[in-house]
RNA sequence: GGGGGAGUAGCUCAGCUGGUUAGAGCGCCGGCCUGUCACGCCGGAGGUCGCGGGUUCAAGUCCCGUCUCUCUCGCCA
């Protein structure tokens, strides 16, 4: 017989009943009736209810037994007796009656239990997080992100690509967050930085010669945390395709994404054709560049019901502001003062000035609330129809006609859910939420109210995976700080523009700069951007004048990117790529809002790891070796 | 770096406008219990109320400072 067993706790079924097996695993659950004692002996594999009596020579032993320890049990399999089966268990029609014990691993008295459903505080969890991977949930979420970490391999494989490696200890990016810094022993003075994604090595992989790149690459960005962002480091499938147009990106990732949401989702429906939407669309439909599309409200532009209007402080903001906008957000079912009021003073407790709204209800349809009196019956009424998701001369709707990436066109209902809603305008019940100001300033609490609404007002779909494309993001910024233009995403990606004509632009010409589109590229599922990606600028004639664009001369190309733009003077395939964020992708499909609940051993907020004790102070003669002389901060107080 | 929330038994939490010996559930220890699967019943141990200072006859409760955790904004080519 093995030494620790012969079956694990998922194993046995009453075909098996009567064998003699030995098993192996941690006490979960044990129920003590005097002469009677059950153990729930459990594995990776499952549970197996244990059973020991008087007579069974091992009772003794078993009455000390305590939660988790680990133990080895010997006897024989047999059938639960009628009535006490447990069909909620794969292993509930047996139990093996126990005739030895070998304790394997005693327990201490336990920080947390293992056993239910309990919440506890995120340290002690990070702190115990074996004893927390013990638990059900956690373990299946760890297991479903190899599972699918496997099929996102296979479907990579499967078309055409190539898995590489690509070094951790590399060179200090100049662009984007915060490197991670490892100093050279060799070299004093001098550091390694660990990779903020494989970029410019993807990009170097295109170059020489390699065609379809992917990797399951870590990235390491030390930028403080969010629920959806992992400090510290994270997982990217990384991807890179030569001789591709943007269409080809997508028409390449588009069926791994669905297919990974649809092998995992649980039968919850997938985007089958991923729209495009525009970046300036996106943002003025949906006040972000990361919609959530399970909400059907869209931002409406009602500018024109309040210009000259009588409700005076936004007639004088719009006379006095030619850039300003009334951005008005509908709230099907929120036509209640109760409501109404509880949104404005959220809006005040995100640092607004207030939410100006307009609610209509049974013997007022004329609208009630302040602002209605003000605008005026008829006013308010074009407000009120305008509101149904058609543009009118009054009201517009900023929906974008959406395109898949095959070119083909989507029919209004689905580019537009809002329509549907209230296709003649908002009734009695409903009420509109209204923003102030320039589309620049305003669109990201236009988007927030918009996510709001959608949540209190119960209005999203559930249990959907709602993908989008968002495309044609801008080229380069204003920089308000530094009085400035900058690159909007990232120095790689190839203008959308002319070639010869981006050549021979004006460097002073900032109003053209400004207006330039990217091939830069994202994935948003359910609110989440999943990945962001871009055709990649190969040329360096190309590359030199898009730096020129944003102030910087070719010396700073070198300084910066020297190795690329050396690369490209070497016959540089056109080429291009995206990185879906791999625990952002296994969160989704896990059902999860954390994503330390779908990474092994995660760091907690303030990117330190409670269980293994990082980072940590490391001995004079570490520091001596690496040449480091230690300048901390002074000690507050 | 800014803002919100939290810190009371091993864990989750209650503890009112300051007032006698700080409570409950789970866990732990002991006893009883032969069919449970969140087993049940009886008893017990376990607390510098995060830390420091202040106000008060009296502070878990009010004030100030500080530390820790957490969410969030800044940040994230």
């Amino acid at each position: 017989m093995h030494r620790y067993r012969t079956h694990t706790c998922g194993d046995l079924r009453e075909t098996q009943a009567g064998e003699e097996v030995r098993l192996s695993g941690w006490c979960h659950r044990i129920r003590d009736h005097g002469g009677v004692l059950f153990i729930d002996l459990r594995d990776h594999y499952g549970i197996t209810q244990c059973v020991i009596d008087p007579d069974s020579g091992a009772f003794a032993a078993a009455e000390k037994l305590r939660s988790e320890w680990v133990v080895r049990f010997d006897g024989h399999v047999r059938r639960r007796p009628e009535g006490t089966e447990n069909p909620e268990m794969p292993t509930g029609f047996v139990e093996v009656y126990v005739t030895a014990i070998l304790i394997l691993g005693p327990a201490a008295e336990l920080p947390l239990p293992v056993f239910g459903e309990h919440q506890y505080p995120e340290d002690m969890r990070l702190k115990y997080r074996f004893l927390d991977l013990r638990r059900e949930k956690l373990h299946n979420n760890i297991m479903l992100r190899g599972a699918i970490i496997d099929s996102l391999r296979a479907r990579m494989k499967a078309g055409g690509f190539f898995e590489f490696q690509t070094p951790i200890l590399t060179a200090s990016s100049p662009e984007g967050a915060r490197d991670f810094l490892v100093p050279s022993r060799l070299h004093p003075g001098k550091f390694y930085a660990l990779p903020q994604a494989p970029q410019q090595f993807k990009q170097l992989t295109m170059v020489a010669g390699f065609d379809r790149y992917f990797q399951i690459a870590p990235c390491f960005r030390d930028e403080d945390a969010r629920a959806d962002r992992s400090p510290g480091e994270f997982y990217q499938l990384d991807i890179e395709m030569s001789f591709v147009t943007q269409e080809d990106v997508f028409e390449a990732v588009e069926p791994v994404l669905r297919g990974i949401f649809e092998e995992f989702g649980e039968g919850k429906p997938v985007t089958q054709q991923f729209p495009m939407i525009s970046y300036s669309a996106a943002i003025r439909a949906y006040g972000s560049d990361k919609p959530d599309l399970r909400n059907p409200l869209l931002i409406h532009d009602v500018t024109q019901a309040f210009r000259d209007s009588g409700f005076g402080v936004f007639a004088k903001r719009l006379a006095a502001d030619p850039e300003a906008r009334v951005w008005a957000i509908p709230a099907p079912g929120g036509g209640q003062r109760t409501f109404c009021d509880r949104m404005d003073s959220w809006a005040k407790s995100e640092g607004q000035p207030g939410l100006a709204y307009i609610f209509w209800r049974e013997g007022e349809e004329t609208g009630a609330g302040p602002v209605a009196k003000n605008v005026g019956p008829e006013r308010t009424e074009h407000i009120r129809r305008g509101l149904n998701g058609v543009p009118g001369e009054w009201v517009q709707v900023p929906a974008p006609e959406l395109t898949a990436s095959t070119g083909e066109k989507f029919p209004l209902e689905v580019a537009n859910p809002y329509r549907q809603l209230r296709p003649e305008g908002l009734k009695a019940g409903d009420a509109v939420f209204f923003v102030l100001g320039k589309p620049d300033d305003i669109y990201k609490f236009a988007g927030l109210a918009r996510q709001r609404l959608g949540t209190e007002l119960n209005l999203a779909t559930k249990d959907v995976f709602e993908f989008c494309w968002i495309v044609d993001f801008p080229m380069y910024e204003w920089n308000e700080d530094e009085k400035k233009i900058d690159f909007s995403h990232n120095p790689f990606s190839m203008p959308n523009f002319d070639h010869d004509a981006f050549i021979a632009l004006d460097d002073a010409d900032q109003a053209t700069t400004l207006s330039i589109k990217a091939f830069q590229y994202d994935i948003v599922c359910n609110g989440i951007e999943l990945s962001s990606g871009a055709i990649r600028n190969h040329r360096p004639d190309i590359m030199k004048k898009a730096f020129a664009l944003a102030g910087y001369d070719e010396a700073v190309l070198l300084e910066k990117f020297g190795g690329m733009y050396r690369a490209f003077q070497y016959g540089a395939p056109p080429h291009g790529g995206i990185a879906p964020g791999v625990d952002r992708i296994v969160m989704l499909l896990a059902g999860e809002e954390n994503l330390r609940e779908v990474v092994l051993f995660p760091m907690n907020q303030r990117a330190e790891d409670l269980l293994m004790g990082a980072p940590s102070e490391v001995t004079p003669k570490q520091l001596r070796d690496l040449h480091i002389r230690l300048n901390l901060p002074e000690k507050k107080g």
